[in-house]
DNA sequence: ACTGCAATCGTTATCGGTTACGTTTCCAGG
DNA sequence: CCTGGAAACGTAACCGATAACGATTGCAGT
C-alpha cells in the first residue's frame, strides 16, 4: 500500500526516543557519545517509525554526501556503456551515484546547461561529478573528470587512444588496396574527433596517399548527422571505395546509406566506425571497427573520480586506454584494386 | 580553467547587489515586488559573479522542485530505452529529471535499497519517482508511477498488454506446427512474467496443447539466468522444436546457447522473445519478438507522473499499452511438423 | 499637508539535519 | 565530602534558500 503522507524526520524519531535531535543524530551517524542504553531507544524508535535520513537536507549541512553524479548531453548507446562501467567501478564503494539530465535531448541544444546543473550539484548533492559531453570546461568548487574531454582541457580526463586507434583502421583499409578512402568526422570541439582524424590523414600522408579534402564530411558524433554525408559521398560520379566514420553510430548510418543506395559492403563499399558498440556486433554485415571499451573509460573515470574525492589520488591526471581494431565483415579489398 | 572554489551563495549576490537576500530570491524566481532598477541590479549581480541556485537548499524550502525522479535496479537496454521515452516526454516540459542507481549492481541484489532512496528523495529533493523494479509497494509522500509492476499492485502503473501478446506469440508457434514450445519464464514477482506465462498456458490449452511443466524453464528477466534453462531444455533427448522466451535479453541467450549445441535457427529450433529490444533486430537471425514499445512505456509512465504532480491527472491509474507480433527469422515451421 | 493604499524591500522563522559548545551527570581519586 | 574530568546529552547556530509578515516609501486623492 501506497502511504501519500509519511514524513517522517529526525525530530520526530527524536521525540519518540525521548531525547534530542543531536542524539538521533549522533547515533545514525555512529559517532561518539551516546550510551549504549540510549543507541537502543533511538535505534527501536527509528525502526518503528521507518525514518531515513533527508539526502538533501545531509548534503545542505555537510561537505561529503557520498554521491557522485554524472551529467551526460545523451543517452545514446555509447553513454549506456559507460554508465556500466560507472557503475561496476562503484559498486560497494559506499558512493551513490545520481545521473543527471536535463529534459531538451531532443530539443535545442543549450550548451549551457551542463554548467548550471554542475554548478547547481556540486558543493551540496555531490562530491563530484563525471561529465560526458561535447562542451567544456567547468567551473566547480569539487572534482570533475572528462571522458573524452574538449580539445586542449587541463581537466582530469579520461580517454582512448584515439590516434593510434585511428592511424590502425585506416593502415586496415590501406592494407586491404584501397586508396580512396573517405572520411566522417566528430564534433570537431572534441579531443577524441581531432585526433580521429588526426589519424586519418596520417596513415594516408605514410602510404603516400594524398588526403583529398573533398572526401571528408564533417559530422558530430551524431548518427543523424552522417546519413547526408554519406548520401553525398557516395552518389558522386567517382565514390570512395571505403568509408572511415569516426563513431560506431554514424558507420552504422553508412551502411544504412549504402544499402539504400545499391552498394553492397564489403563487395562496392567498404565501411569501418569506431568504438565498437554492442549494436556494431549484431548488425549485417559486421562492423569493423575500433575497440574503445566505453565500459573501460567509464571505470576509470569512476575510479579516477572516487580517488580524487577522497584525496588520494596520485596518478596522472590524465589517463590514456588502449584502442584495438576489430575486424568484422564490413572491410575487403575493392573490386579494381589497383587505381591512380 | 577549473576554479576548485567558486561558492557564491544567494547572500553574496545580494551583498554585491546591496539589497537583502529575499530580494535576489524573487528576482531568480519571477515575483512580484521588485523595482525593474532593482532587478537590472540583480540581474547583473548574478551574472558578474556567475551564480547559481543550490538545487538542494532550494529543495529543502520548497515543496515543489520541478525535478523527476527514476530509480532503476539495473541497466540493461530495456531501461535504456524506457529512459529515452522517459526524457523525451519531459523535454521541454519545464522537468528535471535525476536518476538514482545505486552502487551494488552486480552485487548482492539488496532488496531494500529502493524504498530507502525512494525516502531520502521523495519529499525533498525530487517531486515524484517513476520507479522500474522487481520489487515493491513503495511508502513515500510523493507521487509514484510504476512500470512493469509487481503482481497485485494498485499504484498507478503503466503496463503492456501482456496477457495477449505472449498469446499472439505461442499463437505463431502453433500456426507454424509447432507443438512441443517451451518456455523461459520471468521474475515471478512481476506482473508482467505471470500475464505471459498465463498467455503462454492459454494458447496451448485453446488449441488442445496440454502444458507440459517440464517444458518450462524458472529464470528472472536477466539474460544471464537464460542460459543454464536453455542448455537444459535443448539438452533433453527430446528437446522442444521452439522456445519462447519472456524477455528479449533472455531469447538472446537462447539463441547464443542454440548455436553452442548445434542447433540451426529456425531449422532445428524456433525461438521466439518478447520486448523487441533493439539487438533483435540486429542479431542473426533477426529475432521474433512481441513489441511491446519500452520507450513508449517510458514516455507514457513520465506523462502520468507529470499530471500527478501537478494534481491534473484524471486517465484511470493504470495504463495498458498494446503490443504486436513481430516475425522475423528465427521462427519456421518445425522438421517434422506432425508429432503426438 | 494628511490619509490611504500600493508597491517595494528587509526581517525573520523555517525546511531537516549537523556540529561546536555548554551543561549536567557520574564516578574515581584525594 | 569535595574536586576534576570524562562521558552523555541538550542548546542553538548554521547550511542556502523561500515566504509570511512587517516596515518603509511613493504617490494619488481630498
Amino acid at each position: 500500500m501506497i502511504e501519500v503522507n509519511a514524513p517522517v524526520t529526525m525530530s520526530d524519531v527524536a521525540r519518540a526516543a525521548g531525547v534530542s535531535t543531536a542524539t538521533v543524530s549522533r547515533v545514525v551517524n555512529g559517532h561518539y557519545g551516546v550510551s549504549a542504553r540510549t543507541v537502543a531507544q533511538v535505534r527501536s524508535a527509528i525502526e518503528q517509525l521507518g525514518y531515513e535520513s533527508s539526502l538533501v537536507a545531509t548534503s545542505l549541512r555537510r561537505s561529503r554526501t557520498n554521491v557522485l553524479g554524472l551529467v551526460a548531453h545523451s543517452f545514446q548507446s555509447y553513454t549506456a556503456e559507460v554508465l556500466k562501467g560507472v557503475m561496476k567501478a562503484l559498486s560497494r564503494s559506499g558512493f551513490d551515484l545520481i545521473i543527471y539530465a536535463n529534459s531538451d535531448l531532443y530539443g535545442s541544444y543549450s550548451e549551457g546547461w551542463e554548467q548550471r546543473h554542475l554548478t547547481r550539484l556540486s558543493g551540496t548533492l555531490t562530491d563530484g561529478c563525471i561529465v560526458v559531453t561535447p562542451w567544456g570546461d567547468f567551473r566547480t568548487r569539487t572534482p570533475v573528470v572528462a571522458i573524452d574531454p574538449v580539445r586542449g582541457s587541463t581537466a582530469p580526463s579520461v580517454i582512448s587512444d584515439n590516434l593510434t586507434g585511428a592511424t590502425t583502421a585506416v593502415e586496415h583499409l590501406l592494407g586491404l588496396g584501397h586508396r580512396r578512402i573517405g572520411f566522417i568526422a566528430g564534433r570537431d570541439s572534441l579531443a577524441s574527433a581531432w585526433s580521429r582524424e588526426e589519424g586519418y590523414r596520417a596513415a594516408l600522408t605514410a602510404a603516400g596517399v594524398p588526403v583529398d579534402p573533398t572526401l571528408i564530411g564533417r559530422g558530430d558524433f551524431n548518427p543523424e548527422s552522417a546519413t547526408p554525408l554519406a548520401r553525398v559521398l557516395l552518389q558522386r560520379p567517382d565514390p570512395p571505395s571505403a568509408i572511415f566514420a569516426a563513431s560506431d553510430g554514424m558507420a552504422l548510418k553508412v551502411l544504412e546509406v549504402a544499402r539504400e543506395l545499391g552498394f553492397s559492403v564489403p563487395g562496392d563499399l567498404s565501411v569501418v566506425g569506431f568504438d565498437n558498440i554492442p549494436e556494431s556486433a549484431l548488425t549485417q554485415p559486421g562492423l569493423t571497427t575500433v575497440d574503445q571499451s566505453m565500459y573501460q573509460l567509464g571505470y576509470e573515470a569512476a575510479r579516477m573520480l572516487k580517488s580524487l574525492v577522497t584525496g588520494e589520488w596520485d596518478e596522472p591526471s590524465q589517463i590514456v586506454l588502449p584502442t584495438s581494431l576489430v575486424v568484422r565483415d564490413s572491410t575487403a579489398p575493392p573490386k579494381s584494386a589497383a587505381r591512380p
